[in-house]
DNA sequence: GAGTGGTCTAGACCACCGT
DNA sequence: CGGTGGTCTAGACCACTCG
Protein backbone atom coordinates (compact mmCIF):
# COMPACT_ATOMS: atom_id res chain seq x y z
CA UNK A 1 0.00 0.00 0.00
CA UNK A 2 1.24 3.31 -0.78
CA UNK A 3 1.49 6.21 1.12
CA UNK A 4 -1.66 7.62 0.15
CA UNK A 5 -3.26 4.26 1.27
CA UNK A 6 -2.52 5.05 4.51
CA UNK A 7 -3.42 8.41 5.03
CA UNK A 8 -6.78 8.25 3.32
CA UNK A 9 -7.75 5.75 6.41
CA UNK A 10 -7.29 8.16 8.63
CA UNK A 11 -8.66 11.88 7.10
CA UNK A 12 -11.57 10.69 5.68
CA UNK A 13 -13.40 13.27 2.74
CA UNK A 14 -10.19 14.32 1.90
CA UNK A 15 -9.17 13.27 -2.07
CA UNK A 16 -5.90 12.24 -3.48
CA UNK A 17 -4.92 15.47 -4.61
CA UNK A 18 -6.00 17.12 -1.07
CA UNK A 19 -3.91 14.57 0.56
CA UNK A 20 -0.65 15.08 -1.81
CA UNK A 21 -0.73 18.98 -1.35
CA UNK A 22 -1.26 19.02 2.26
CA UNK A 23 1.99 16.52 2.22
CA UNK A 24 4.03 18.42 -0.23
CA UNK A 25 2.62 21.47 2.26
CA UNK A 26 4.36 20.05 5.45
CA UNK A 27 7.10 18.77 3.83
CA UNK A 28 7.88 22.51 2.83
CA UNK A 29 7.26 23.32 6.02
CA UNK A 30 9.73 21.74 7.41
CA UNK A 31 12.44 22.52 4.91
CA UNK A 32 12.31 18.94 3.90
CA UNK A 33 11.89 21.01 0.81
CA UNK A 34 13.73 23.68 0.52
CA UNK A 35 13.17 27.15 -0.23
CA UNK A 36 14.70 28.19 -3.54
CA UNK A 37 14.92 24.41 -4.79
CA UNK A 38 13.04 22.28 -7.46
CA UNK A 39 10.68 20.19 -5.99
CA UNK A 40 10.98 16.05 -7.63
CA UNK A 41 9.20 16.70 -11.49
CA UNK A 42 5.85 15.71 -11.50
CA UNK A 43 6.59 12.13 -13.55
CA UNK A 44 8.39 11.92 -10.49
CA UNK A 45 5.52 12.94 -7.82
CA UNK A 46 2.99 10.75 -9.99
CA UNK A 47 5.54 7.59 -9.09
CA UNK A 48 6.10 8.59 -5.38
CA UNK A 49 1.91 8.98 -4.65
CA UNK A 50 0.84 6.24 -6.90
CA UNK A 51 -1.52 8.10 -9.11
CA UNK A 52 -2.00 10.12 -12.12
CA UNK A 53 -0.04 13.19 -13.14
CA UNK A 54 -3.34 15.54 -13.77
CA UNK A 55 -3.75 14.38 -10.26
CA UNK A 56 -0.63 15.32 -8.91
CA UNK A 57 -0.82 18.88 -10.72
CA UNK A 58 -3.56 19.30 -9.33
CA UNK A 59 -2.27 19.13 -6.10
CA UNK A 60 0.42 21.29 -6.89
CA UNK A 61 -1.99 24.12 -8.38
CA UNK A 62 -3.54 24.72 -5.04
CA UNK A 63 0.16 24.74 -3.68
CA UNK A 64 0.54 27.72 -6.52
CA UNK A 65 -2.43 29.70 -5.21
CA UNK A 66 -1.48 29.82 -1.98
CA UNK A 67 1.73 30.72 -2.84
CA UNK A 68 3.98 27.94 -1.24
CA UNK A 69 5.39 26.88 -4.76
CA UNK A 70 6.23 28.84 -8.68
CA UNK A 71 6.39 26.57 -11.32
CA UNK A 72 8.44 27.36 -14.66
CA UNK A 73 8.21 25.27 -17.95
CA UNK A 74 10.81 23.59 -18.93
CA UNK A 75 12.22 23.45 -15.40
CA UNK A 76 10.39 22.82 -12.66
CA UNK A 77 8.52 23.66 -9.57
CA UNK A 78 10.99 25.75 -7.53
CA UNK A 79 9.89 26.04 -3.50
CA UNK A 80 9.00 29.69 -2.50
CA UNK A 81 10.55 31.28 0.63
CA UNK A 82 7.64 30.86 3.00
CA UNK A 83 9.55 32.83 5.69
CA UNK A 84 10.06 36.03 3.75
CA UNK A 85 6.47 37.12 4.11
CA UNK A 86 5.47 36.19 7.23
CA UNK A 87 2.47 33.84 6.53
CA UNK A 88 -0.59 35.40 4.61
CA UNK A 89 -3.34 35.32 6.87
CA UNK A 90 -5.67 35.56 2.97
CA UNK A 91 -8.12 33.14 3.48
CA UNK A 92 -10.97 32.90 6.11
CA UNK A 93 -9.42 31.68 8.70
CA UNK A 94 -10.75 32.35 12.50
CA UNK A 95 -8.81 33.79 15.43
CA UNK A 96 -8.14 30.22 17.00
CA UNK A 97 -6.38 29.24 14.02
CA UNK A 98 -3.93 32.15 13.79
CA UNK A 99 -3.46 32.06 17.50
CA UNK A 100 -2.48 28.22 16.81
CA UNK A 101 -0.70 28.79 13.93
CA UNK A 102 1.06 32.32 14.78
CA UNK A 103 1.90 30.95 18.19
CA UNK A 104 0.80 34.10 19.83
CA UNK A 105 -0.32 33.81 23.15
CA UNK A 106 -3.52 35.82 22.69
CA UNK A 107 -6.60 35.55 25.20
CA UNK A 108 -10.54 35.97 24.15
CA UNK A 109 -12.73 38.11 26.04
CA UNK A 110 -16.27 37.41 26.26
CA UNK A 111 -17.82 41.37 26.39
CA UNK A 112 -20.78 40.38 25.01
CA UNK A 113 -23.33 37.42 24.44
CA UNK A 114 -27.24 37.86 24.16
CA UNK A 115 -29.55 38.06 20.66
CA UNK A 116 -29.18 39.83 18.08
CA UNK A 117 -31.25 43.11 18.43
CA UNK A 118 -30.10 44.83 14.77
CA UNK A 119 -28.18 44.72 12.57
CA UNK A 120 -25.65 48.12 12.00
CA UNK A 121 -25.93 50.95 9.88
CA UNK A 122 -23.30 49.45 7.81
CA UNK A 123 -24.94 46.15 6.90
CA UNK A 124 -28.76 47.49 7.09
CA UNK A 125 -28.70 48.76 4.10
CA UNK A 126 -26.97 46.22 1.90
CA UNK A 127 -28.97 43.07 3.86
CA UNK A 128 -32.99 44.00 4.58
CA UNK A 129 -33.90 40.35 4.12
CA UNK A 130 -31.71 39.74 7.28
CA UNK A 131 -33.19 42.57 9.05
CA UNK A 132 -35.84 40.49 10.79
CA UNK A 133 -33.38 37.39 11.01
CA UNK A 134 -33.08 35.97 14.34
CA UNK A 135 -29.55 35.55 15.50
CA UNK A 136 -26.91 36.05 18.12
CA UNK A 137 -24.78 39.19 18.66
CA UNK A 138 -21.45 38.29 20.09
CA UNK A 139 -18.86 40.59 21.39
CA UNK A 140 -15.42 39.62 22.04
CA UNK A 141 -11.77 41.14 23.08
CA UNK A 142 -8.51 39.49 21.79
CA UNK A 143 -6.00 40.17 23.92
CA UNK A 144 -2.28 39.52 22.44
CA UNK A 145 0.47 39.81 25.27
CA UNK A 146 -2.32 41.12 27.70
CA UNK A 147 -2.98 44.15 25.26
CA UNK A 148 -6.21 44.87 23.67
CA UNK A 149 -5.60 44.18 20.01
CA UNK A 150 -8.55 43.27 17.75
CA UNK A 151 -12.52 43.70 19.24
CA UNK A 152 -14.95 41.63 17.09
CA UNK A 153 -18.64 41.65 16.88
CA UNK A 154 -20.57 39.16 15.46
CA UNK A 155 -23.57 38.76 14.09
CA UNK A 156 -24.73 35.15 13.66
CA UNK A 157 -27.81 33.97 12.12
CA UNK A 158 -30.19 31.38 13.23
CA UNK A 159 -30.77 29.23 11.81
CA UNK A 160 -28.56 27.71 11.02
CA UNK A 161 -26.73 28.65 14.36
CA UNK A 162 -29.16 28.22 17.20
CA UNK A 163 -27.26 28.43 20.60
CA UNK A 164 -24.14 30.07 21.75
CA UNK A 165 -22.42 28.95 24.89
CA UNK A 166 -19.61 31.27 26.13
CA UNK A 167 -17.31 28.66 26.21
CA UNK A 168 -17.81 28.18 22.79
CA UNK A 169 -17.31 32.06 21.75
CA UNK A 170 -13.68 31.81 23.97
CA UNK A 171 -12.70 28.83 22.32
CA UNK A 172 -13.59 29.19 18.56
CA UNK A 173 -16.81 29.66 17.04
CA UNK A 174 -15.53 28.46 13.63
CA UNK A 175 -14.28 25.23 15.01
CA UNK A 176 -17.90 24.65 16.52
CA UNK A 177 -20.00 25.40 13.57
CA UNK A 178 -17.62 23.22 11.29
CA UNK A 179 -17.00 20.32 13.88
CA UNK A 180 -20.45 20.15 16.03
CA UNK A 181 -22.96 21.86 13.67
CA UNK A 182 -21.14 19.75 10.30
CA UNK A 183 -21.67 23.50 8.57
CA UNK A 184 -19.42 24.18 5.75
CA UNK A 185 -17.93 27.17 6.14
CA UNK A 186 -16.93 28.37 2.21
CA UNK A 187 -16.04 31.96 1.50
CA UNK A 188 -15.89 35.59 2.64
CA UNK A 189 -15.89 39.02 1.35
CA UNK A 190 -13.79 41.57 3.31
CA UNK A 191 -13.70 45.40 2.87
CA UNK A 192 -11.24 47.28 5.09
CA UNK A 193 -10.86 50.36 5.60
CA UNK A 194 -10.14 53.05 8.95
CA UNK A 195 -13.20 54.51 10.87
CA UNK A 196 -13.85 56.78 13.80
CA UNK A 197 -14.83 54.95 17.00
CA UNK A 198 -16.92 55.86 19.54
CA UNK A 199 -15.59 56.45 23.15
CA UNK A 200 -16.92 53.02 24.74
CA UNK A 201 -14.89 51.16 22.11
CA UNK A 202 -11.60 53.06 22.06
CA UNK A 203 -11.86 52.42 25.82
CA UNK A 204 -12.22 48.81 25.25
CA UNK A 205 -9.29 49.22 22.87
CA UNK A 206 -7.37 51.38 24.89
CA UNK A 207 -6.49 53.67 22.33
CA UNK A 208 -4.78 56.77 22.09
CA UNK A 209 -6.96 58.12 19.24
CA UNK A 210 -10.35 57.56 17.77
CA UNK A 211 -9.37 55.85 14.76
CA UNK A 212 -9.58 51.64 14.27
CA UNK A 213 -9.19 49.91 11.07
CA UNK A 214 -12.16 48.11 10.53
CA UNK A 215 -12.84 44.68 8.28
CA UNK A 216 -16.37 44.21 7.83
CA UNK A 217 -17.08 40.94 6.38
CA UNK A 218 -19.47 38.59 5.26
CA UNK A 219 -19.46 34.43 5.34
CA UNK A 220 -21.09 32.51 3.60
CA UNK A 221 -21.69 28.20 3.66
CA UNK A 222 -21.15 26.03 0.64
CA UNK A 223 -24.58 26.22 -0.38
CA UNK A 224 -24.37 30.13 -0.60
CA UNK A 225 -26.33 30.48 3.02
CA UNK A 226 -24.95 34.11 4.50
CA UNK A 227 -24.32 32.68 8.20
CA UNK A 228 -22.24 35.56 9.61
CA UNK A 229 -21.60 39.00 9.57
CA UNK A 230 -18.34 40.68 11.02
CA UNK A 231 -16.82 44.18 12.57
CA UNK A 232 -13.33 43.97 12.92
CA UNK A 233 -12.10 46.53 15.19
CA UNK A 234 -8.02 46.73 15.19
CA UNK A 235 -6.14 48.75 17.28
CA UNK A 236 -3.93 50.33 14.47
CA UNK A 237 -0.57 49.98 16.07
CA UNK A 238 -0.92 46.03 15.98
CA UNK A 239 -2.58 45.85 12.74
CA UNK A 240 -0.97 43.89 10.46
CA UNK A 241 -2.76 42.30 7.06
CA UNK A 242 -0.63 39.67 5.27
CA UNK A 243 -1.75 39.04 1.53
CA UNK A 244 -0.31 36.98 -0.99
CA UNK A 245 -1.58 37.20 -4.78
CA UNK A 246 -1.27 36.13 -8.27
CA UNK A 247 -1.67 38.26 -11.15
CA UNK A 248 -5.41 37.94 -12.71
CA UNK A 249 -5.90 36.05 -16.38
CA UNK A 250 -9.11 37.14 -16.16
CA UNK A 251 -9.47 40.36 -16.86
CA UNK A 252 -13.03 41.72 -15.03
CA UNK B 1 -16.22 26.61 -36.25
CA UNK B 2 -17.27 26.80 -33.14
CA UNK B 3 -16.90 30.10 -30.49
CA UNK B 4 -13.34 28.96 -29.35
CA UNK B 5 -12.23 28.78 -32.85
CA UNK B 6 -13.35 32.44 -33.53
CA UNK B 7 -11.60 33.95 -30.62
CA UNK B 8 -8.70 31.71 -30.43
CA UNK B 9 -7.65 33.71 -33.49
CA UNK B 10 -7.91 37.31 -31.93
CA UNK B 11 -6.18 36.61 -28.50
CA UNK B 12 -3.41 34.10 -28.71
CA UNK B 13 -1.89 32.49 -26.37
CA UNK B 14 -4.87 31.98 -24.00
CA UNK B 15 -5.32 28.41 -24.15
CA UNK B 16 -9.16 27.08 -24.51
CA UNK B 17 -10.05 26.90 -20.69
CA UNK B 18 -8.94 30.46 -20.25
CA UNK B 19 -11.15 31.80 -23.43
CA UNK B 20 -14.38 29.71 -21.60
CA UNK B 21 -13.40 31.48 -18.17
CA UNK B 22 -12.96 34.83 -19.58
CA UNK B 23 -16.33 34.33 -21.97
CA UNK B 24 -18.55 33.19 -19.12
CA UNK B 25 -17.44 35.99 -16.70
CA UNK B 26 -17.72 38.78 -19.33
CA UNK B 27 -21.60 37.18 -19.37
CA UNK B 28 -22.12 37.31 -16.01
CA UNK B 29 -20.80 40.99 -16.13
CA UNK B 30 -23.25 42.11 -18.98
CA UNK B 31 -25.87 40.25 -16.43
CA UNK B 32 -26.46 37.37 -19.33
CA UNK B 33 -26.32 34.86 -16.40
CA UNK B 34 -27.92 36.58 -13.85
CA UNK B 35 -26.58 36.86 -9.55
CA UNK B 36 -28.71 34.02 -8.02
CA UNK B 37 -29.52 31.92 -10.88
CA UNK B 38 -27.75 28.69 -12.41
CA UNK B 39 -24.93 28.44 -14.64
CA UNK B 40 -26.31 25.72 -17.66
CA UNK B 41 -24.93 22.43 -16.47
CA UNK B 42 -21.09 21.50 -17.42
CA UNK B 43 -21.67 18.69 -20.14
CA UNK B 44 -23.88 22.06 -21.42
CA UNK B 45 -21.39 23.96 -21.80
CA UNK B 46 -19.32 21.17 -22.80
CA UNK B 47 -21.52 21.29 -26.15
CA UNK B 48 -21.49 24.74 -26.36
CA UNK B 49 -17.60 25.73 -26.61
CA UNK B 50 -17.17 21.93 -27.91
CA UNK B 51 -14.89 21.11 -25.48
CA UNK B 52 -14.07 18.37 -23.11
CA UNK B 53 -15.91 18.93 -19.60
CA UNK B 54 -12.37 18.94 -17.54
CA UNK B 55 -11.40 22.02 -19.85
CA UNK B 56 -15.12 23.41 -18.96
CA UNK B 57 -14.36 22.48 -15.30
CA UNK B 58 -11.11 24.18 -15.26
CA UNK B 59 -12.53 27.14 -16.45
CA UNK B 60 -15.46 27.28 -13.83
CA UNK B 61 -12.63 26.35 -11.53
CA UNK B 62 -11.04 30.21 -12.00
CA UNK B 63 -14.61 31.35 -11.66
CA UNK B 64 -14.72 30.11 -8.60
CA UNK B 65 -11.51 31.38 -7.21
CA UNK B 66 -12.53 35.03 -8.30
CA UNK B 67 -15.84 34.50 -6.33
CA UNK B 68 -17.85 35.25 -9.26
CA UNK B 69 -19.90 31.66 -9.07
CA UNK B 70 -20.57 28.67 -6.51
CA UNK B 71 -20.66 25.09 -7.67
CA UNK B 72 -23.07 22.89 -5.76
CA UNK B 73 -22.95 19.22 -6.04
CA UNK B 74 -26.19 17.61 -7.18
CA UNK B 75 -27.36 21.21 -8.62
CA UNK B 76 -25.24 23.42 -10.73
CA UNK B 77 -23.00 26.60 -10.64
CA UNK B 78 -24.75 29.82 -9.06
CA UNK B 79 -23.58 32.86 -10.02
CA UNK B 80 -22.77 35.41 -6.89
CA UNK B 81 -23.76 38.65 -6.61
CA UNK B 82 -20.53 40.66 -7.97
CA UNK B 83 -22.76 44.17 -7.02
CA UNK B 84 -22.73 43.16 -3.57
CA UNK B 85 -19.20 42.99 -2.94
CA UNK B 86 -18.40 45.90 -5.17
CA UNK B 87 -15.20 44.75 -6.64
CA UNK B 88 -12.45 42.36 -5.57
CA UNK B 89 -9.58 44.11 -5.70
CA UNK B 90 -7.27 41.60 -4.61
CA UNK B 91 -4.96 40.19 -7.48
CA UNK B 92 -2.07 42.09 -8.67
CA UNK B 93 -3.73 45.14 -10.43
CA UNK B 94 -2.38 48.16 -11.27
CA UNK B 95 -3.34 52.03 -10.59
CA UNK B 96 -4.08 52.33 -13.87
CA UNK B 97 -6.01 49.13 -14.80
CA UNK B 98 -8.18 50.02 -11.56
CA UNK B 99 -9.28 53.63 -12.89
CA UNK B 100 -10.40 51.64 -16.16
CA UNK B 101 -12.80 49.20 -14.48
CA UNK B 102 -14.21 51.07 -11.47
CA UNK B 103 -14.47 54.14 -14.11
CA UNK B 104 -12.97 56.67 -11.54
CA UNK B 105 -11.49 59.66 -13.12
CA UNK B 106 -8.28 59.83 -11.58
CA UNK B 107 -4.68 61.46 -12.49
CA UNK B 108 -1.60 60.61 -11.59
CA UNK B 109 0.98 63.01 -11.15
CA UNK B 110 4.74 61.98 -11.43
CA UNK B 111 6.47 63.65 -8.59
CA UNK B 112 9.63 61.89 -8.44
CA UNK B 113 11.87 59.72 -11.29
CA UNK B 114 15.26 59.24 -10.82
CA UNK B 115 18.22 56.72 -10.20
CA UNK B 116 17.31 54.10 -7.50
CA UNK B 117 19.69 55.48 -4.91
CA UNK B 118 19.20 53.36 -1.65
CA UNK B 119 16.45 50.80 -0.46
CA UNK B 120 14.37 51.89 2.56
CA UNK B 121 14.47 50.66 6.26
CA UNK B 122 11.50 48.35 5.80
CA UNK B 123 12.99 46.36 2.78
CA UNK B 124 16.91 47.43 3.61
CA UNK B 125 17.19 43.96 5.72
CA UNK B 126 15.17 41.97 4.21
CA UNK B 127 16.47 42.15 0.71
CA UNK B 128 20.36 42.26 1.11
CA UNK B 129 21.24 40.84 -2.32
CA UNK B 130 18.97 44.26 -3.85
CA UNK B 131 21.01 46.81 -1.93
CA UNK B 132 23.35 47.44 -4.92
CA UNK B 133 21.76 46.73 -7.73
CA UNK B 134 21.28 49.55 -9.68
CA UNK B 135 17.18 50.91 -10.22
CA UNK B 136 15.28 53.79 -10.73
CA UNK B 137 12.88 55.09 -8.07
CA UNK B 138 9.36 57.05 -8.80
CA UNK B 139 6.93 58.40 -6.76
CA UNK B 140 3.89 59.11 -8.18
CA UNK B 141 0.76 61.11 -6.06
CA UNK B 142 -2.41 59.46 -7.23
CA UNK B 143 -5.62 62.61 -6.62
CA UNK B 144 -9.06 61.04 -7.20
CA UNK B 145 -11.83 63.90 -8.19
CA UNK B 146 -8.82 66.57 -7.31
CA UNK B 147 -7.88 65.51 -4.50
CA UNK B 148 -4.58 63.13 -3.23
CA UNK B 149 -5.36 59.60 -2.33
CA UNK B 150 -2.22 57.79 -2.66
CA UNK B 151 1.39 58.35 -2.96
CA UNK B 152 3.12 55.67 -4.24
CA UNK B 153 6.61 54.95 -4.43
CA UNK B 154 8.42 52.45 -6.70
CA UNK B 155 11.83 50.68 -6.45
CA UNK B 156 12.47 49.13 -9.86
CA UNK B 157 15.12 47.17 -10.37
CA UNK B 158 17.24 46.78 -13.36
CA UNK B 159 17.53 44.32 -15.05
CA UNK B 160 14.74 43.65 -15.74
CA UNK B 161 13.52 47.26 -16.29
CA UNK B 162 16.03 49.66 -17.23
CA UNK B 163 14.72 53.05 -18.49
CA UNK B 164 11.63 54.28 -17.53
CA UNK B 165 9.86 57.82 -18.92
CA UNK B 166 8.02 60.27 -17.21
CA UNK B 167 4.78 59.35 -19.68
CA UNK B 168 5.08 55.84 -19.31
CA UNK B 169 5.42 56.54 -15.02
CA UNK B 170 2.51 58.69 -15.69
CA UNK B 171 0.16 56.09 -17.78
CA UNK B 172 1.09 52.53 -16.21
CA UNK B 173 4.25 50.95 -15.58
CA UNK B 174 2.42 47.86 -15.54
CA UNK B 175 1.41 48.09 -19.44
CA UNK B 176 4.98 49.08 -20.21
CA UNK B 177 6.36 46.35 -18.37
CA UNK B 178 3.98 43.41 -19.77
CA UNK B 179 3.34 44.79 -23.23
CA UNK B 180 6.45 46.51 -24.34
CA UNK B 181 9.08 44.90 -22.57
CA UNK B 182 6.95 41.39 -22.81
CA UNK B 183 7.56 40.72 -19.23
CA UNK B 184 5.56 37.92 -17.69
CA UNK B 185 4.35 39.72 -14.04
CA UNK B 186 3.53 37.18 -11.95
CA UNK B 187 2.87 37.01 -7.59
CA UNK B 188 3.50 39.69 -5.46
CA UNK B 189 2.82 39.92 -1.84
CA UNK B 190 1.45 42.42 0.26
CA UNK B 191 1.77 43.52 3.92
CA UNK B 192 -1.15 46.10 4.81
CA UNK B 193 -0.35 48.40 8.14
CA UNK B 194 -0.66 51.71 10.03
CA UNK B 195 2.15 53.95 9.73
CA UNK B 196 3.44 57.37 10.89
CA UNK B 197 4.52 59.61 7.96
CA UNK B 198 6.64 62.40 7.90
CA UNK B 199 5.67 66.40 7.38
CA UNK B 200 6.46 66.64 3.37
CA UNK B 201 4.11 63.38 2.51
CA UNK B 202 1.44 64.87 5.01
CA UNK B 203 1.70 67.58 2.81
CA UNK B 204 1.50 65.69 -0.21
CA UNK B 205 -1.56 63.77 0.86
CA UNK B 206 -2.87 67.00 2.29
CA UNK B 207 -3.39 64.85 5.59
CA UNK B 208 -4.67 66.28 9.40
CA UNK B 209 -3.09 63.79 10.43
CA UNK B 210 0.18 61.89 10.94
CA UNK B 211 -1.00 58.88 9.74
CA UNK B 212 -1.40 56.47 6.61
CA UNK B 213 -2.65 53.44 5.40
CA UNK B 214 0.75 51.35 4.43
CA UNK B 215 0.78 48.60 1.54
CA UNK B 216 4.36 47.30 1.35
CA UNK B 217 4.58 45.07 -1.67
CA UNK B 218 7.02 42.81 -3.42
CA UNK B 219 6.26 41.62 -7.17
CA UNK B 220 7.46 39.13 -8.91
CA UNK B 221 7.72 37.98 -12.27
CA UNK B 222 6.86 34.43 -13.36
CA UNK B 223 10.41 32.94 -13.00
CA UNK B 224 10.40 34.10 -9.40
CA UNK B 225 12.45 37.16 -10.22
CA UNK B 226 11.69 40.26 -7.75
CA UNK B 227 11.35 42.91 -10.08
CA UNK B 228 9.46 45.71 -7.95
CA UNK B 229 9.50 46.96 -4.45
CA UNK B 230 6.49 49.07 -3.59
CA UNK B 231 5.57 51.39 -0.78
CA UNK B 232 2.07 52.52 -0.86
CA UNK B 233 0.79 55.50 1.27
CA UNK B 234 -2.90 55.77 1.40
CA UNK B 235 -5.11 58.17 2.85
CA UNK B 236 -7.04 56.66 5.51
CA UNK B 237 -10.51 58.38 5.19
CA UNK B 238 -10.01 57.52 1.30
CA UNK B 239 -8.47 53.64 1.97
CA UNK B 240 -10.22 50.44 1.01
CA UNK B 241 -9.41 47.30 0.16
CA UNK B 242 -11.69 44.76 -0.56
CA UNK B 243 -10.61 41.16 -0.71
CA UNK B 244 -12.42 37.62 -2.08
CA UNK B 245 -11.31 34.76 0.25
CA UNK B 246 -12.18 30.91 0.31
CA UNK B 247 -11.54 28.76 2.86
CA UNK B 248 -8.03 26.93 3.11
CA UNK B 249 -8.59 23.48 2.37
CA UNK B 250 -4.92 23.00 3.37
CA UNK B 251 -3.86 23.81 7.19
CA UNK B 252 -0.21 24.89 7.07
C1' DG C 1 17.49 15.14 -27.51
C1' DA C 2 15.89 14.19 -22.97
C1' DG C 3 13.37 16.12 -19.41
C1' DT C 4 10.34 19.54 -17.74
C1' DG C 5 5.66 21.62 -17.19
C1' DG C 6 0.94 23.15 -20.02
C1' DT C 7 -3.09 21.65 -22.18
C1' DC C 8 -6.70 18.76 -23.72
C1' DT C 9 -9.32 14.58 -24.27
C1' DA C 10 -12.66 10.55 -23.49
C1' DG C 11 -14.09 7.76 -20.33
C1' DA C 12 -15.01 6.00 -15.90
C1' DC C 13 -16.96 5.88 -11.21
C1' DC C 14 -18.80 8.26 -7.30
C1' DA C 15 -21.84 11.41 -4.20
C1' DC C 16 -25.42 14.29 -4.05
C1' DC C 17 -29.98 16.53 -5.38
C1' DG C 18 -34.33 16.60 -7.05
C1' DT C 19 -38.72 14.34 -8.76
C1' DC D 1 -34.39 7.52 -11.09
C1' DG D 2 -31.84 10.98 -14.17
C1' DG D 3 -29.09 15.01 -13.83
C1' DT D 4 -25.74 17.49 -11.39
C1' DG D 5 -20.91 18.27 -9.90
C1' DG D 6 -16.28 15.77 -7.78
C1' DT D 7 -12.52 12.89 -8.67
C1' DC D 8 -9.29 10.13 -11.05
C1' DT D 9 -7.09 7.94 -14.95
C1' DA D 10 -4.10 7.00 -19.17
C1' DG D 11 -2.68 8.84 -22.98
C1' DA D 12 -1.63 12.30 -26.26
C1' DC D 13 0.64 16.46 -28.10
C1' DC D 14 2.86 20.78 -27.32
C1' DA D 15 6.41 24.47 -25.67
C1' DC D 16 10.08 25.25 -23.14
C1' DT D 17 14.98 24.61 -20.93
C1' DC D 18 19.34 22.83 -20.75
C1' DG D 19 23.43 20.46 -21.89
Amino acid sequence: MNIIGVERKVRLMKSKSDIIAQDIAAKIQHHQFKAGELLPSESQLTTLYGSSRETVRKALNQLTELGLIQKIRGKGSIVLDLEKFSFPISGITSFAELNKSLKMHAVTRVVTLKKMADLPELFKEKFPEQKKQAGIYVERLRLIDDEPAVLDCDYLFSPPIDHLTKKVAEKSIYDYIENELKLDISYATKVITVEKIDEKMQKLLQLDDRLAVLIASENYLSDTTLFQLTLSFHNPSKFKFVDFARRQKIKL
